[in-house]
DNA sequence: TGAGCAGGTTACTAAAAGGTGAACTTCGGG
DNA sequence: CCCGAAGTTCACCTTTTAGTAACCTGCTCA
């Protein structure tokens, strides 16, 4: 295997732009769904604070890994969906993925069970 | 483009494993080396404080990625290697690197020469 | 005997990230 | 004509992560 183009500017550059708290959960919908509301997307993800997820979206938005968009409709609706920039991370995505499942599997089922956890926590406290 | 393989969970384990101010050019400098002293990789990677360094390897080292060898010689060597649990993502690595370099370029010149300029502080403060 | 070296720990501080709850805006509907 | 809705902002707080500096160990060598 050649290592020749893993330099650690741009894994830094990539990390960054990855780095927080529910940014995988985040890409994990875009990249399912096209587009989708604030609300919604609120809704979809356990646990996360309002100001955060808009924090966070703002920070993709700033990379340019997402796109938003705004109709003045009333009540607002506001879009966000990925763009051809964050897109064109998705085979990288999907090999780390696929890296965690075969060599790191105790830690994913970890994971997902604590957030099966909260899920239901979450689920409780609406309707 | 298939994304079925892509689940947010293992994503969230991988770059858990990879969150860390300096991993990337630890991982760097592993991938390139086969094994590396403790105070040559402190020597090496610029304006690192000892103590982060030592917090990231161990948590390196507690997520399998790398492995610690200590000879009881005097003074005391010990030897950071990555392993092959590390070594597996470096395809992955490689995915993300090259997908910064094409995709956001400038923001990789930007923390180049931002690096240069804090390295060259370092060596003039050594020798 | 005591300076020096490699690796590591400790105690502390500073900065970044994440979180909470309330309030603002701008409109349409009752 | 006040209420509620979606998206956003504000003021404030807690937790996590990074950084500094001093000190410890166990040995060597001058």
């Amino acid at each position: 295997m050649n290592y020749k183009q893993f330099r650690h500017c741009g894994l830094d550059v990539a990390l960054t732009m990855l780095s927080g708290k529910w940014k995988p959960i985040i890409l994990y919908h875009l990249f399912h769904q096209e587009q989708i509301r604030f609300t919604d997307l609120w809704r979809i993800i356990p646990k996360v604070a309002k100001k955060v997820l808009l924090d966070h979206l703002k920070q993709m938005e700033a990379h340019g890994l997402i796109i938003r968009t705004e109709k003045n409709t009333f009540p607002p609706e506001v879009y966000y969906q990925i763009s051809e920039k964050g897109r064109a991370m998705g085979p990288a995505l999907t090999a780390l993925e696929l890296w965690a499942n075969e060599y790191a599997a105790d830690e994913v089922k970890d994971l997902q069970d604590d957030k099966k956890k909260k899920y239901l926590i979450r689920k409780e406290s609406l309707s």
